[in-house]
RNA sequence: UGGGGUAUCGCCAAGCGGUAAGGCACUAGUUUUUGGUACUGGCAUUCGGGGGUUCGAAUCCCUCUACCCCAUCCA
């Protein structure tokens, strides 16, 4: 892998806070994590956001990763596509532990565990059709109901699968459930399958099987096979994790087990990812193949000359986290130029030409000595670039009525060929059309590139090609496939998505010397010869990307961004009313003891809630205090826990409330107390007594802390005094961190106040 | 509608009770024989809305809203 390029993010993501966690905590030995796809369809981007994830993990944590490919699904996959799985792991630069594994390896240990499961009473055959089983499975609302067949017993069930696994069935007839639970809020947990018939031949096991394991059984057995520790997949089966960490519970098995983690899919603007689509574009002849240029699937960017290293660079940039999101294709875009900018050679290469004749330059020609890299790209290297008294530049360089900012060649203006001279207009000529087809110019001899003593000041030096020695080449420019952000159809297609120019012009070393695979095409853009067309008669480049072009964007109408961002009225809707009882609580509450209405209203909403803060009450009559505790802090307890788990009593937090009241600790010490009063269930009291935990009221001693900090924050106390008076929250916490918490805060406010002044 | 998720700048994304990181995009300027690159500066008084707790809340509590996923014998 390229070291030196890659800079990885310093800030950790979800996962990696989970792995260290499990690494600390001597859950795992070794992290094993694995890239799991299902081989019908060709990889894309979205999966080297996987493959980055999990090859990267493991290899960031010293553990492996596998390669696996989840092929349960006989009717769709094939072998071509483990193929471009496999280039696509090995190309981003990653290498897997092992052999490829695959779901098929483990069919015979899946299917001893179904039986196992079966013997346990917790799955049977059921056999009834498609349609009633959809109808039992009830709605999202509603439960739904078992099968007659569920009542199959042990032996009969034995039995059925083993006449399903030799074949007696026809498809569909019978399949194999889990007996979880018909009524289950989740859905995916009403008696999922677990086998079904499919007398199909499957590209690995060939006939062996005709019954094969669906995915929520094959996948979570595999990882456990493998001894996977973080089972790393999208937020789709955020709802699998139930049967994931059914199968493996149930079955009981031999610690330690894998669990799943999910992260949100990537998803890029001005292109599609879901394999349906991207087959819609192939098979509908919308694009030219898996590897067309335009597509986002990794065949696709590889020959259209995007490099690995940009695309893992490109992975670890847009983040990882679980709210799902759509990245800029700019994003993409800026990480491929980032990255070839400082590596390929500048070559010129002229795509619309427009013919200029040097009327003051001789009739033979000479050879330039022009260098493949700017200053600031630290490559050596040079061609002989060849000029003479005919050239081609852009057509796009030269303005007969040019725009106010425009910068190269005009009637009046001068300009500079790149590593060459500078010319002047001296005649447009045009054809019956009023089109230019020719420019006669005059060079300045004394002007030469390096050793110009000339005195022209120009504006801007502009790319050309010789036109005795320019090669003729093929061009593909390519922009974004779809012409809207998120494309909905075959309609959204950007028609001019691939462009084609024939007979583009340039400089005889690319072509002839090849210095390199990939170019930046002088001011225009990033370009690769094509792997597949390229010939030596005929060379053809794709355009990678485009170079950033604010001088475009400039004269092009801009497109204005409603900046208004009125604020969309937010309408609340109906809080459920409380029950007269509720009310009545409420009341006494508000008025007897009171509280806020918020407090109040919580209390009265939660009966364990409202239980609790009455046994406290009994103990330690300061129900505002007591009841402002127990709704904010208790109750995120006893919500986890169910109540009788629970560490501490309403007395302790009496006992805990009344140091508070009697200034003895501080409302901040109060909840650190809490917390440990939560994990080892300890007396308040003693807590505070054993960590030293006595309020500081002292004025002085106060006083001197604060001398200190504002001298160690100077700086902070200038900006404060220059106005900043958020950090005032800033000097509070530095005391409060000096005094390990135990500084009144109130009084530290206070004194803060007075000596910042 | 039941359940599971997610909301921090135009787009990603850190942040885990004490000064709202960073990148892309945008923007202004400096350098430049690429209108490129590099560099410098500007870009969230505020974290989906409203309440509450606290000296102090993006972070804790309550509540509302919006979006995504789940009713394939797909994965």
């Amino acid at each position: 892998m390229n070291k030196g390029l890659i800079i990885m993010k310093k800030s950790k993501n979800f996962l990696q806070t989970i792995v260290e966690k499990d690494l600390q905590s001597g859950k795992y030995k070794e992290i094993i994590t694995r890239f799991p796809p299902e081989p019908n369809g060709f990889p894309h981007i979205g999966h080297a956001k996987s493959i980055f994830i999990n090859f990267g993990i493991a290899r960031d944590y010293n553990g492996h990763c596998n390669l696996r490919m989840d092929d349960t699904n006989p009717t769709k996959e094939d072998t071509k596509y483990v193929e471009a799985l496999k280039d696509a792991v090995l190309w981003l630069g990653y290498r897997w532990e092992g052999n490829i594994h695959f779901t098929s390896d483990y069919f015979t240990q899946i299917h001893e565990y179904a039986i196992k499961l079966i013997t346990m009473g917790k799955a049977y055959v059921d056999s009834v059709d498609e349609e009633k089983m959809r109808e039992l499975r009830g709605t999202v609302t509603e439960a739904g109901k078992r099968s007659k067949y569920a009542k199959r017993t042990v032996a009969e069930n034995l039995d059925m699968f083993e006449r399903m696994r030799k074949g007696e069935f026809k498809d569909g007839e019978h399949v194999l459930r889990a007996k979880i639970d018909m009524s289950s809020a989740n859905m995916k947990m009403r008696d999922p399958l677990m086998y079904r018939i499919r007398h199909a031949e499957h590209f690995r096991t060939g006939n062996k099987w005709c019954i094969y394991p669906m995915y929520d059984f094959a996948h979570s057995l595999s990882d456990y096979i493998e001894g996977v520790s973080h089972s790393i997949c999208t937020l789709e089966f955020e709802n699998n994790r139930d049967i994931y960490n059914w199968v493996l519970d149930t079955l009981d098995l031999t610690p330690p087990r894998p669990y799943q983690h999910e992260f949100a899919r990537l998803g890029i603007n001005y292109t599609v990812m879901s394999k349906r689509k991207l087959l819609e574009l192939v098979k509908g002849k919308y694009v030219n193949g898996w590897d067309d240029p335009r597509l986002p699937t990794i065949a696709g960017l590889r020959r259209k000359g995007y490099t690995p290293e940009s695309i893992v660079t490109f992975c670890d940039k847009v983040g990882i986290a679980k709210a799902n999101s759509m990245v800029d294709i700019a994003q993409l875009e800026f990480t491929i130029r980032a990255d070839l900018n400082t590596k390929v050679p500048r070559v010129m290469c002229v795509l619309n030409p427009l013919k200029i004749t040097l009327v003051n330059y001789r009739e033979k020609g000479e050879k330039l000595d022009a260098s493949y890299y700017p200053d600031d790209v630290p490559k050596k290297g040079s061609r002989a670039l060849p000029f003479s008294r005919e050239i081609y530049i852009e057509r796009d360089d030269f303005e007969e009525n040019p725009p106010k900012g425009y910068f190269r060649l005009t009637p009046e203006q001068p300009v500079r060929l790149k590593h060459g001279y500078i010319i002047a207009c001296k005649e447009i000529i045009k054809d019956i059309n009023g089109c230019i087809t020719e420019i006669k110019a005059e060079y300045y001899p004394t002007s030469q590139s390096g050793s110009d003593s000339s005195g022209i000041k120009v504006k801007s030096a502009i790319h050309w090609v010789s036109a005795d020695t320019a090669k003729r080449v093929e061009v593909r420019l390519y922009d974004r496939l779809y012409s809207s952000e998120i494309p909905e159809s075959i309609e959204d297609l950007n028609p001019n998505s691939l462009k084609v120019i024939t007979d583009a012009l340039i400089e005889p070393a690319v072509v002839n010397e090849k210095p390199d695979e990939r170019f930046q095409f002088e001011r225009q853009g990033y370009f690769y010869a094509d792997p597949i067309d390229y010939t030596d008669e005929k060379p053809v480049y794709n355009k990678i990307v485009g170079l950033k072009d604010s001088w475009g964007k400039k004269t092009k109408v801009t497109l204005q961004k409603s900046q208004t961002k009125e604020k969309k009225e937010q309408i609340d809707g109906e809080v459920v009313a409380m029950t007269p009882e509720q009310e009545k609580l409420f009341d006494r509450y508000k008025k007897e003891l009171k509280l806020n209405s918020e407090i109040a209203n919580t209390l009265a909403r939660d009966a364990d809630l409202s239980a609790f803060f009455e046994m406290a009450l009994k103990v330690l009559y300061s129900p505002i205090n007591l009841a402002n505790i127990i709704t904010n802090e208790v109750a995120r307890e006893i919500k986890q826990s169910s109540k009788d788990s629970l560490k501490f009593t309403p007395n302790q937090i009496a006992e805990l409330i009344e140091m508070v009241d009697k200034a003895t600790i501080s409302n901040k010490i109060a909840k650190q107390v809490f917390e440990e009063m939560v994990t080892s269930g300890a007396n308040p009291k003693e807590i505070v007594e054993k960590r030293g935990l006595l309020q500081i009221s002292d004025p002085d001693h106060i006083g001197r802390v604060i001398d200190e900090v504002i001298e160690k924050n100077y700086e902070n106390l200038e900006k404060f005094r220059a106005g900043n008076k958020k950090l005032l929250g800033f000097f509070v916490g530095q005391v409060l961190k000096a005094t390990g918490g135990k500084a009144n805060p109130k009084l530290v406010n206070q004194l803060l106040v007075q000596k910042l002044g």
